[in-house]
DNA sequence: CTAAATTTTAAACATGCGTTTTAATCTATA
DNA sequence: TATAGATTAAAACGCATGTTTAAAATTTAG
């Protein structure tokens, strides 16, 4: 009674899992349509190039992720007092949204937005500021509605930042996940490595700056 | 009167550059001979392998970098009271010493350090650990000293946050140079994103956890 | 049911990579 | 200067990649 997967989705399905291991790069086609038990060909059959595969397997989580986010700014923006630490509370709802796209969604879509930004820089900020400007316009208004004291360079740098040591973290998670578990014992999931994270966010960019 | 350059000090030297700008897997042994006006074969008869000449290239800034930075370190860490602020200012001195090693130093040395972690992550760590070990747990020590509150597991993953962002913004660094330049007219070098960086990075660290 | 369109398949293509080989050339020493 | 050793040079090797081709199979429509 299980309805056939279509070509597509079997290489949308497989491509997301070994990009999220092991990154754009060094992932092949190959690998992906083998995994997804497809021909090779039919990755360029039906999406064109590996780019536009890369283009599409992020976009599915976009197209959950980002509509998602902007509502729960859009709910904190209207509070008097905002807290640097509120804003970024508002991302870990439409994170665990990413469970409907797939189990374990949010984990990989952390570690996709990592590869990406970490592989092809120019590419995915272009494609994220061309088909949700007005989200990320919303999240800068919020932040620093939040932080008024921070110029708008300031906070477009702490911005940067904070997506630096999330992106590094999802990127290195696994290995340093392994050495922390080893080195004193503690193991810790993927969405409790995020709990450590935000606190460390937030007093970054709440610090006085110079 | 100018003395000849090595083959070997030849091909140091293009590689760090191309290294620096375009990443390790990104930049072919070609790149680097033709750059270098060597011939191709070079590479291997003196370092061995691709994998070899990287490690030569790191080595070459980690030999200069870590005695510094130690040196600081054992400085400040006679302090009564040490804020995690000063901490991180150890690294200053460390970094712009590296213009001896050549002009431009500092930001290359950031640069290799940030694709060394993101595309090779644990050969890099493995490497300095065996071969700086000593110098890596004195940091760790002044900085459980600068902040007693925090458990040594918070510590690490702060720690690696704290890289994370760093080495972010490096290899990030010209395209969000340019960006802020076109969209705040204020054009930043590398050194002053640093100068931005500290104070997030001191923030975050001192952060009460949760 | 048949014809047209879509999809799948296997094979080859073109390219770029790190590395190896073998011979030529340079360099230092005796 | 003659010779042994170190270095350079040109070419090819073996392999993996993304992509294209052209025929076969399947699905869709009339």
């Amino acid at each position: 009674m299980a309805k056939r997967i279509s070509t597509k989705d079997k290489i949308l399905n497989a491509a997301e899992l070994l990009f999220a291991e092991h990154g754009y790069e060094q992932t092949s086609l190959r690998q992906i349509t083998t995994a997804a038990d497809v021909n090779l060909a039919s990755v360029n059959y039906h999406f064109g190039s590996k780019k536009s595969l890369i283009q599409a397997v992020m976009a599915r989580y976009l197209e959950v992720f980002m509509p998602a986010l902007a509502n729960q700014l859009s709910a904190v923006q209207v509070r008097p007092q905002l807290s640097t630490r509120e804003v970024f509370d508002c991302f870990r709802e439409p994170l665990r949204s990413l469970s409907q796209v797939r189990r374990g969604g949010p984990t990989i879509f952390m570690s996709l937005l990592g590869f990406a930004y970490a592989e092809i820089q120019g590419h995915l900020r272009r494609y994220i500021l061309e088909h949700y400007g007005d989200i990320v316009q919303l999240l800068m208004a919020v932040l620093h509605q939040a932080n008024p004291k921070l110029s708008p360079v300031d906070m477009f740098w702490r911005l940067h930042f904070v997506l630096g040591a999330t992106v590094f973290t999802q990127v290195s998670g696994p290995a340093l996940r392994e050495i922390a578990a080893a080195d004193f014992g503690e193991h810790l999931a993927a969405d409790e490595v995020v709990d450590r994270l935000i606190p460390f966010l937030a007093g970054g960019v709440d610090a006085a700056p110079l």
